[in-house]
DNA sequence: ATCTATTTATAATA
DNA sequence: TTATTATAAATAGAT
């Protein structure tokens, strides 16, 4: 037999890397990492956190359980507690919620831009029953968009469950998911294949 | 030789650790573990990071560079959103929650950006009674797909069930579609397409 | 994005 | 809490 197909993870130094796309690879890699361990400590230990993190080029990506704004404020709203070198007070910047919501929406209709080349393909009926605006949507999609959905899906059963039973917990929650999930979609689809805003509300 | 010394480190369901103790221990390594990947992450991409977390006793412990404040500051600086809701408290609890999940949501964006795969076209199913969309859709993919979605159900399965389950015995069952994934994913599993004509009909 | 060989992180123990 | 060690996970480099 040959030897080994690649060499391997390498140890690296711990400096900046300065080449630019080794540096956004990694950025990429580590961040999506670093969130992931970020939430399974909030699941494992029933704590709440959030992570915010500027790229170079100046984006903000952020993690929050169960939300960024409600750990923010929560901290900001505290005498300062140990551990770390906070600032002072950070004055009354206490509303940041529905802030980033455009900021992200577009984010994610401008990563799934880049990759429109698929030719429309069926019907993009009008939802008549309830019952029937998930059939549509399905029938409508094609191939592309269904892969889209199964990636969503693997995803969704990692974040979103856990979010669905804490909201359940305390309000009715048929319009966060409803909103969510229709606006990623109606965002991250090639145009051709509106969604059927009641879909997903039945 | 004699037996290995110690078990090693093993796999751990992704839920709240009950035993008090394992929780701490495991919040402190987790959390050492956690700043130190954004330690590496912020030297290594030379990027701005700020992670808060509060521990179930109220305890917070952050992580910043250049500081919490710092990135605190310019977060709430860059999104300072005109919501004309000048909500002093987190009375919009729920307000915050939708941020967050829309911050869930556009990591799952990451995942959907590339999602094409070869071509394999779906045939589009005529009939259209009204809730069998499911079972035709899946009638309709070619051996491949289904291969893939089997193996998304599986895993979402293993990881979904038990909190659907939960929430249903807890909330109304009518809001949230995972009522009927659900049953998608506990009878999805075999290429012989066995989906309840009833899957989504609520 | 995907694939592996390695490096790291850690669960279980002492 | 610190140390050990067998495993589980993350990820660097190449595709």
């Amino acid at each position: 037999m040959e030897g080994k197909q690649t060499q391997g993870r390498k140890k690296i130094e711990m400096k900046m890397i300065k080449n630019e796309n080794s540096r956004r690879i990694t950025f990429s890699k580590r961040r999506t990492g670093l969130f992931k361990k970020a939430s399974e400590l909030s699941t494992l230990c029933g704590v709440e956190i959030a992570i915010i993190v500027f790229s170079l080029g100046g984006k903000a990506f952020s993690f929050g359980h169960p939300s960024v704004g409600t750990v923010i404020n929560r901290f900001l709203s505290e005498n300062h507690h140990p551990t770390e070198q906070t600032t002072r007070h950070l004055g009354t910047h206490r509303e940041a919620r529905l802030q980033d919501l455009n900021q992200q929406f577009n984010k994610l209709s401008k990563q799934l831009e880049v990759k429109k080349k698929k030719g429309k393909m069926l019907r993009k009926s009008t939802a008549e029953s309830k019952c029937q605006s998930f059939e549509k949507y399905i029938n409508g999609l094609g191939l592309h968009e269904l892969e889209k959905l199964k990636g969503m899906m693997e995803k969704l059963k990692e974040n979103v469950v856990r979010k669905v039973n804490e909201l359940h917990s305390e309000a009715p929650p048929r319009d966060f998911k409803a909103v969510g999930l229709l606006n990623v979609w109606e965002n991250g689809t090639d145009n051709d294949h509106p969604i059927p805003k009641d879909w997903l509300s039945l």
